[in-house]
DNA sequence: ATCCTTGTGTCAACCATTAGACACAAACTA
DNA sequence: TAGTTTGTGTCTAATGGTTGACACAAGGAT
């Protein structure tokens, strides 16, 4: 599995926050290490079917916020460690729980209905 | 609780997406049952700070949708049934909870890791 | 009937995003 | 070295969202 990389145009997010969101969780998932090379900016820019301004702008957001390192000639790739230390992968995922359970108390579904739900998704032993 | 409606600034998706989101859920969840009427436009806008023409395409689209039905000087109300016919709260919970499994997955955590995480959050058994 | 409330429509102005093209600099490659 | 790759920067044009203001129409309240 190379990258799996995809823009909804029918989401009025901005294809540039998409993509950044993408690359960032990849990242802080693990998924994308220190050293990995992305795909080059017009390269991805023609895959996704956007101008290279597009993708040079999630490139460039996520070099200010330490995950990737770009250089000329170089393409870009995964920075090393430093901003995803460690714990970074459970962070993420224990974030992503937390927001899917909070967002479905707040829609007034019950514990038990939440984890009726995810039995239908995942083994619960 | 009356209503809870929050946008987030810095959030780059458009204003009216935040806002038409939240209340398609509430209304889908059933916080928001068929009759219920919704704040006016101006005030909901003062209240968020945005502009009236923000707060109306968010109703527009959801009209559009079905899920609203808006008079000059009745104001705006849940649509009466129709468009949200029967296990439509079963099915959102469903949806949201298959969309965040499969986005952990798709990140490399393992069913057993999504499940340690989803413990902290709710009494699993 | 009169007044208030509320949704609807229009308008001009501003800002952000995108597209598409071009040039340039630095790193890699043969 | 020479040529290619790749990121960076600039520019114009187009599109879309937001603001703020205003007017208007229709339902509700007194």
């Amino acid at each position: 599995m190379t990258l799996v990389l995809t823009l909804q145009p029918d989401d009025p997010t901005p294809p540039y926050e998409q993509l950044r969101r993408q690359l960032a969780d990849l990242i802080t998932a693990g998924l994308l290490g220190p050293g990995d090379r992305l795909p080059p900016l017009r390269q991805l820019a023609g895959d996704l079917g956007v101008a290279v301004g597009t993708v040079a702008r999630a490139y460039r957001e996520l070099e200010q916020e330490g995950l990737l390192t770009s250089r000329r000639g170089g393409g870009t790739r995964v920075a090393a460690g430093g901003q995803v230390p460690a714990g970074g992968r459970r962070q993420l995922l224990g974030g992503m729980a937390a927001e899917f359970v909070a967002r479905a108390r707040s829609l007034g579904f019950t514990d038990e209905e939440i984890i009726v739900a995810l039995g239908r998704q995942l083994p619960l032993s």
